[in-house]
DNA sequence: CTTCTCACG
DNA sequence: ACGTACGTGAGAAGG
């Protein structure tokens, strides 16, 4: 019968498996300092490529690597030389290469004299003398010419996952010759990468005509002197002997000695041990993962133990019953976990829960009328029995929606694995789990997503599945805290960002009054403008298109109208606002479609975008503030995001006319933090003129003004050199560079380098810290904020200077930006306290990063800008005085 | 599902 | 020489 044979050419792949994943170089590093890019790609490219195909022979065939001492050094001295030297980072990958090769359970062979392309050519003829079919991946576009009817060619196209497949019939249509004449091809045009010359002047094109014309080389030159005179007739006479050289340089030996045959390199599949154990070596947790998933359902003898050990982790779950929970409601600690359908836990059916501990056991269920148990809602409502979870925040939602008030959270998963890493969070149980080496399955195997979401019918999946989440928080509790401990955020942790996440919840449940009459009511005046001015373009353009189509608007205004381009996207013109403002001059259309633009952002994004959102039950969009997925420790917004609100022009701040208070009588009151991230980094740095600055609550914008132009202390200081000292005091913020300043301000890049050094001459201990932060992270790998909130920074030592530039850039805004965000946490939660304990009626609504928005009763309002500004003043203590300012009125328009 | 643009701090 | 300002989320296009 006719087997399956695979060869791989091992080199090439491995070479193109380094560079497709080039870019990765210097974050895939184990903690030993292995770089693992090639691996990893190797890796994929043999899951995806090899393992689907299930061969019955495999093998890969590697250059030797002892020499290049072929019969093609022999022959031209110069073959294969001037090729840059292989990478160090790549060398050391060759090892595991083989290693993963075998532990795959495929064969790997090199042999001194001969290259893998004549390896694989001897063995591919054996197998089609045998009757076999021959399958040969390769990067490498020679072993093209091996193709017949029984051997086809795979050839990487991009990166080493995506192949193109070569066939005679697909190279006679792509190049209009037939397999073997690849190799006469070569002859007349050589191959610059193994470094041998073919005959002068003559490329691809020229060499497939000559092909089709005289099909071989050895014919070509029994009829050379009939051509016609010419310079490249000329050079084939000149180059004979080169051309005939390049020939055999260029054919795959297919008929070496080779001490191995097919039997040898027969295919049994993977090897699950030998994976396991290089997987550990290099740290592949994700394909660890792959395999543990994969080994729980696999029945042959060698997976099943490892299934057992990994099933190990869990015990069995029961069903939740009335009787359980009599025993659960005496447990000093349990876990506690419910399902939803969606991220959305405001709105989406929640449809099991599972709770448990290690002395109890773990129990499940899809029965939520079991929330009217009194024993149940002992155990949610009870300070004495501590709660374990993933995302507090969501289930104290949760509860409250099933009229419970979640009390007694103790280990809130989420939280801490965000605390101690950021990077890579996802979010989800079952990659946090495999981070602390713990297997879960995942919610995509086990509900689908999309379109295929279902809730399992069967109890053995569901509540199995629901109660190994409770079992896994439980597990990782204590580890995890020790983690904590190790970092220093028992603090952080305890004091600050817990507390913060039941504020954050009832901010949520509370949710922000919208006018829906007062916003349709502008989206209809929008309409009506977005008409008009779309006649207008449509005018004055001449025809009709799709304004908000980039590529479209693009189309007319370089191509049609032959306006200037500014600048480029990756895809195309880009027409973003800096450019088009650049281009108004020039032509009025410009003015029309940026007005156009504004308004159809403001209509679909804030006005359609919020009625859509607006819960009809009660008038109110309830937004929720993720807390834990920034890279620096502030808060996000989602669903609506109510962090951006439009503020900045008119028109847009307009919007907020929509936000009112949930009551009559009820008023809307904002504070904010003045200048809160250049007070942190006065603060930290101890610069003395900032400081001083600060302390005589000068207008600090002025004040660099004068330092940067040298003017005297109390000089006056014009709009112009004030909003250039803006610009200057952010760049400072965001780790300055002179390109990012040159570009922001339009000026030439020199002009900004001057600014920089002279602010880092008037301001020097800014300048000091600065080199010191980044100092610190090369050290450490990370940056931390005031309260111990870590940024690892994985970057920070790239060779690529782009990827490291950035990095360091970040080690200096991250421990500015992130104490910003820790020090309105901490207000944030001595407001809520102040507001409880003088019983008061306020409610906190939103976080805009630097500011706080309340509704109020009239008659409070004196008393809650007082609380508001004294506790936002005193949250930390800081060298330098933090200032808050404060707005009030019907709307939130009012309240900025 | 990615890219571009634009809203906020 | 390199070619970047820091942190987010949402909508519309277009493949």
């Amino acid at each position: 019968m006719s087997k399956k044979i695979l060869l791989i050419d091992g080199n090439s792949l491995a070479f193109r498996a380094f560079y497709a994943m080039y870019q990765q170089l210097d974050r895939m590093v184990t903690p030993e300092g292995l770089h693992t890019n090639a691996l990893v790609a190797f890796n994929n490219f043999i899951e995806s490529i090899v393992l689907p195909m299930q061969p019955d022979m495999a093998l890969v065939a590697w250059d030797a690597r002892s020499g290049k001492e072929t019969f093609r050094g022999d022959l031209y001295p110069e073959y294969k030389s001037g090729r840059d030297k292989t990478p160090a980072e790549f060398k050391e990958q060759f090892p595991y290469l083989h290693e993963m090769v075998e532990a795959h359970g495929l064969h790997n062979y090199e042999q001194v004299g001969l290259e893998a392309d004549d390896i694989i050519g001897t063995l591919s003829r054996v197998g089609q003398a045998a009757g076999d079919q021959v399958i040969i991946i390769t990067g490498d576009a020679d072993l093209t010419q091996l193709v017949t009817d029984d051997i086809t060619v795979k050839l990487t196209k991009k990166g080493v996952t995506q192949v193109e497949v070569y066939t005679p019939d697909f190279i006679m249509e792509q190049y209009g010759i037939t397999p073997a004449q690849i190799i006469d091809k070569k002859a007349l045009t050589g191959d610059t990468s193994d470094n041998y010359p073919g005959v002068t002047k003559i490329g691809e094109k020229t060499a497939l005509k000559l092909l089709k014309q005289y099909h071989d080389l050895e014919n070509l030159y029994a009829h050379v002197d009939e051509m016609k005179p010419s310079k490249m007739k000329e050079h084939l006479i000149e180059d004979k002997d080169i051309a005939f050289r390049a020939q055999k340089l260029a054919t795959i030996i297919t008929d070496a000695k080779l001490p191995i045959g097919l039997t040898d390199i027969e295919y049994h599949g993977p090897k699950e041990k030998g994976l396991v154990s290089l997987f550990e070596k290099l740290h592949f947790k994700q394909a660890l993962n792959k395999l543990r998933a994969n080994s729980l359902f696999d029945d042959n003898g060698e997976a099943a133990e490892e299934a057992e050990t990994k099933q190990g982790n869990f015990t069995e779950v029961k069903e939740l019953t009335a009787d359980v929970l009599k025993q659960l409601v005496k447990e000093k600690s349990l876990a506690f976990h419910i399902d939803t359908t969606g991220p959305n836990y405001h709105t989406a059916d929640m449809f099991a829960f599972a709770l448990g501990n290690d002395k109890v056991g773990y129990y499940g269920s899809r029965d939520f009328t079991l929330f009217d148990n009194e024993d149940l809602r002992q155990i949610i409502e009870s300070e004495d029995i501590a709660l374990q979870l993933f995302n507090a925040k969501e289930h104290w939602v949760l509860c409250h929606r099933l009229g419970l008030n979640l009390a007694g959270a103790d280990f809130d998963f989420l939280l801490v694995a965000y605390l101690l890493d950021t990077v890579g969070n996802d979010n989800v149980l079952s990659t946090l789990a495999g981070r602390f080496g713990r297997y879960l399955a995942n919610d995509e195997e086990i509900y689908g997503k999309g379109a295929k979401f279902a809730i399992p019918e069967d109890d053995k999946v569901l509540i199995d599945h629901i109660g190994h989440k409770a079992q896994t928080i439980f597990d990782l509790r204590d580890q995890a805290f020790a983690d904590l401990d190790e970092h220093e955020q028992g603090h952080l942790y305890n004091d600050i960002e817990l507390p913060l996440s039941f504020v954050l919840a009832k901010m949520e449940a509370q949710g922000f009054t919208v006018k829906e009459d007062r916003l349709a009511k502008m989206g209809q005046e929008m309409d009506e403008q977005i008409a008009n001015l779309k006649t207008e373009i449509y005018q004055m353009a001449g025809e009709e298109f799709n304004i908000n189509s980039t590529k479209q608007l693009g189309t007319l205004l370089f191509d049609k109208m032959g306006l200037p381009v500014i600048k480029k996207t990756k895809t195309g013109y880009s027409t973003a606002v800096e450019v088009l403002e650049k281009l108004a001059p020039q032509a009025p259309i410009v003015e029309h479609i940026l007005a156009y633009r504004q308004l159809a952002k403001l209509k679909s994004t804030y006005v359609d975008g919020l009625l859509a959102v607006v819960d009809p039950a009660d008038h109110k969009v309830h937004t929720r503030f993720l807390q834990t997925l920034t890279q620096t420790g502030r808060l996000s917004s989602v669903d609506p995001n109510l962090q951006n609100i439009p503020m900045r022009t008119e028109a847009g701040r307009k919007i907020r006319h929509a936000f009112v208070p949930a009551h009559e009588g009820w008023e809307i009151f904002g504070a904010d933090y003045s200048q809160i991230e250049l007070r942190v980094l006065a603060s930290i740095t101890g610069d003395p003129a900032m400081e001083h600055a600060f302390v005589e609550d000068e207008d600090i914008h002025a004040e660099t003004a004068r330092k940067v132009f040298g003017l005297p202390d109390d000089a006056p200081v014009d709009a112009e050199q004030r909003r250039t000292a803006k610009a200057v005091n952010f760049g400072i913020v965001y780790g300055i560079s002179d390109y990012g300043l040159s570009k922001n301000l339009n000026i030439p890049r020199k002009d900004a380098k001057n600014f920089i050094e002279t602010y880092f001459k008037e301001f020097p201990r800014i300048h000091q810290w600065m080199g010191q932060i980044k100092e610190q992270a090369h050290k450490d790998g990370y940056v931390e904020t005031i309260e111990h909130r870590r940024r690892y920074l994985p970057d920070i030592n790239a060779k690529n200077f782009n990827t490291r530039s950035f990095a360091e850039r970040t080690a200096m805004n991250s421990p500015i930006q992130g104490s910003a965000a820790d020090i309105i946490k901490i207000a944030m939660i001595k407001v809520s306290r102040a507001i409880e304990e003088k019983g008061m009626q306020a409610n906190m609504l939103v976080q805009v990063h630097d500011e706080l928005v309340f509704e109020c009763p009239k008659e409070e309002l004196e008393e809650l800008r007082e609380t508001v500004t004294k506790v936002m003043d005193s949250a930390v203590k800081l060298a330098i005085p933090l200032k808050v300012e404060s707005h009030a009125g019907p709307t939130w328009y009012e309240a900025k």
